[in-house]
DNA sequence: CCATTCCGATAACAAGGGTTATCGCCGCAA
DNA sequence: TTGCGGCGATAACCCTTGTTATCGGAATGG
């Protein structure tokens, strides 16, 4: 049992994703569109838990797809106050933004065993230049990032831990659902409750409080690094959250 | 005097921006690019303030491009409190992120006189098809709204007031600057401090207790709708403010 | 000219959540 | 086995901010 990992034990599966899969999900491709994609997942990188995949401020010339594993995005206050800005899962363009950037703004550090596909920005010119539907579908996946960051800029504008932590919950197990065909309705998420707080702007004193009180009023059961949902619609109805990736309307796209 | 509205006596100027003005602003473009552009703006409907362009729900095959005037995206909890999602100014595709949804997520209500052209959907198809330039550059220009919400959201976690009003202060008139040769270091807004509140998150008596605090300081100065940032390397202290349209790298874009 | 409405300033009070500290559990290494 | 470090739970205290209410000025309309 000694090589086996808890992690295993309890069910977990490994959570694995590439960008043409989560385009994919959202229109049918051509195995050419496909392929486009696949140039820009050749090289790949494995990351340790706790690895820094790049710091803030460098040059940027190149993205990186997070095809495992979970990946955190934080940046710091003059007073040294961390904040995370975004939680990466597979599928994702780490730091989507930086695209424009001349240099990383955050700093992007693996929270778990992870794996990346760094490509040159300049590689995407290929894309623009050969598929239309592509460039929209990217687009797109751009427009649902912003969306989220909308709801999750919402949220925290009204100071209420609990529509916070509720609505932290419901996006992360979210998007794992939609990458994964996932078990049952419980996850496993390696951040501890100073990273919730710090990305969901809250003392980690009060996520632990605030995760208490929502096990106890029947919301949601915790062991360990797991937690199972058990009342989804009374999580929504707290935290107002909408799934970013139903009701989406794709029909305008180009075909090729 | 009676027709002359204050506004003009104090030498406010009349905000006016095309997407194509936003794009040409990051980085060069041929006049066939701008006519493919200007095809997005060739409708034109007029807004009074206070009138609504959508409400939250129906059906969105069209978007629309902000030339004149302000915008606010607001969205509305289950008990009727208000946020103010989004401030869209000028050269502004109001609620971009709905380019790919079926319908707005948010209600859009002009808060100034306003301008917006309307266009389908469909039609963002000729650009993808024609222009792989123009298409990386409304990819970039997505990413520049992911950054600034990034912003907002890292400061709306933590919960500072000053620090909330500041960045709300510094990237809005940051964003008139940037369309706008503008009025010397002053602007106008339109938003009363109810509006602002809904907008950083911070009851409107909050605002006025912290807009009191910043002029005593000396940051800034009010006169009416008016705003005069005394000093900027303070407030952007305050706030971690960064200019998300500058530091920006260009060089990988397509050429046509 | 007065009534009404909108808005910003201010005060008093309440509360949600931050801060700090302590404790206990668990895994891990010497 | 012991010691150490990371992590979550819990308690006490306090500060920032929300809430409610009142007031006064400015603009608007009959």
């Amino acid at each position: 049992m000694k090589g086996s990992s808890r992690l295993h034990e309890e069910g977990s599966e490994v959570v694995t994703a590439t960008l043409a899969a989560r385009l994919r999900a959202l229109a049918p491709l051509t195995k050419e569109q496909l392929r486009l994609l696949a140039q820009l997942e050749t090289e790949r990188r494995e990351l340790q838990a706790g690895e820094e995949l790049f710091a803030a401020g460098p040059p940027a010339d190149e993205l990186f797809i997070l095809t495992r594993g979970w990946l955190i995005l934080e940046s710091f206050t003059a007073a040294g106050t961390r904040s995370i800005v975004r939680v990466h899962l597979p599928g994702d363009i780490v730091d989507a933004a930086s695209l424009s950037y001349g240099s990383f703004p955050f700093r992007a550090v693996a929270r778990s065993e992870a794996v990346v596909c760094p490509f040159q920005k300049k590689s995407l010119v290929g894309i623009f230049e050969r598929s239309p539907r592509l460039s929209a579908l990217l687009l797109c996946l751009y427009s649902i990032e912003i969306a989220e960051q909308e709801d999750r800029a919402a949220v925290f504008r009204r100071n209420n831990a609990t529509a916070k932590l509720a609505l932290f919950i419901q996006q992360t197990f979210g998007r794992l659902k939609l990458m994964n065909t996932l078990l049952h309705d419980r996850f496993h998420c390696p951040l501890n409750q100073t990273d919730i707080g710090d990305a969901t702007g809250m003392s980690s004193v009060h996520v632990s409080r605030t995760f208490s009180k929502l096990e106890k009023e029947g919301l949601l059961e915790r062991h360990g690094q797991f937690t199972r949902i058990v009342d989804a619609a009374a999580l929504s109805e707290l935290s107002g959250y909408t799934d970013r990736h139903a009701g989406l309307d794709l029909s305008w796209l180009p075909k090729d």
